[in-house]
DNA sequence: CGCATCTCTCTATCACCGATAGAGAGACCC
DNA sequence: GGGTCTCTCTATCGGTGATAGAGAGATGCG
């Protein structure tokens, strides 16, 4: 099979999900295409441009299509649907934000952002509103799915050593407290996701100026 | 003078400072010390825990105190506030987002979360409410100042080889639009996080359930 | 046909990275 | 004074992104 350069982001994907974003290597990629590391910088300038690829293959397998809402949907619903596929096209993969934030200028974020932004116009919202909004919601989700995918630290045995639980409880009763109460009755992590986005639709329809 | 944890510390934030995050090796820091690299590690266990120890001290320079707001002060504002300190602290050195989100586990931000959520719960905001706009606000703040450190493109000729601005702008008409637009009258960076966050804390204060 | 050019992959190598092993110098303590 | 502890050293490992330049094969053209 010809070695081009969709073969080898689609390979990279497979090594990405298989090893995280730090097993994804000229190297290991090369071998599993069955070439020698050097040849993959004939179809690919640098490491830097291969991350950007994985971003937007992430991304277009998440959001092969992009519509806006029905008329008969509010933009909060629709945005807010948005954000919670953002979320899931990052978590699909490791290091998904990471990959993301480390992307330069990723094509289909701006087609995302160009969509978004236009619709909150359409429907009423000044430009500017319309821009800090979708901002908003894009920051608030990356930086989100950037600490979800965070290393557990229990994992690392090094960073625990001397992480002392009790006296950590003691400096922040407030935080321990909250999330124990937060997940005691079968919340889950994609919960918190959407009662903070809930948060910034809100303000997001505060100061947008409109109802609908 | 002697050599020990935090000579290495202080000396990495001023080679952060010099060259960025990509810039601090354990050559380079050893060198800056009159040492050689492997000395380094009988000080700071591993580079993560370097990385970690910069997260720290980076807050600390712009959270010596950590204080609640006073009586009379809405806790919108001051939480609003310390978001903006926040940013200002990770806008203090290069990379300074893409530090904190690379530690694991930095106790400055442990104790700020902490002080925040205590402070909500104290002005009668629900503990589940609280920590989810605790949340947001920090996972916003550090994922919009990721953004904004981001290498700015055009520094870069290789990613900009095959960009076409005139066709960005056909594609993107209102993005572009937004992005002139909200410039052109001397608004500044600083402002569009303001009003970012600003959308943030007014769904907070729609979500708490309160109204001081 | 024959030759040249273009496309792609190779080998060899660079400079650099984080990290470890283990020697050794000096201070300190009993 | 002998042993131990603290700290720094040299030497080296396996790995990384990236480049130079040779060469094989296809393609195009006279």
């Amino acid at each position: 099979m010809a070695l081009d350069r969709q073969r080898i982001v689609d390979e990279a994907v497979a090594l990405l999900d298989d090893e995280g974003l730090d097993g994804v290597t000229t190297r290991k990629l090369a071998a599993r295409l069955g070439v020698q590391s050097p040849t993959l910088y004939w179809h690919v300038p640098n490491k830097a441009a291969l991350v950007t690829a994985l971003a937007e293959a992430i991304l277009d397998q998440e959001f092969p299509d992009l519509t806006p809402p029905d008329l008969g949907e509010p933009w909060q619903d629709w945005l807010g649907g948005l954000a919670e596929r953002l979320r899931r096209a990052l978590l699909a993969h490791p290091d998904g934000a990471r990959i993301l934030s480390a992307a330069q200028l990723c094509r289909k974020l701006a087609a995302i952002s160009e969509l978004a932004m236009s619709t909150l116009v359409a429907r009423g919202v000044p430009l500017r509103q319309a821009r800090v909004i979708v901002l908003t919601v894009e920051r608030f989700t990356v930086g989100h799915v950037l600490e979800e995918q965070a290393p557990r630290p229990d994992a690392d045995a090094d960073a625990m050593k001397d992480f002392d639980m009790a006296a950590f409880t003691e400096r922040h009763p407030t935080m321990v407290a909250g999330i124990a109460e937060y997940f005691q009755d079968g919340r889950t992590v994609d919960d918190l996701f959407r009662e903070c986005l809930d948060v910034v639709i809100e303000g997001a329809a505060a100061k947008a100026g409109t109802v609908s």
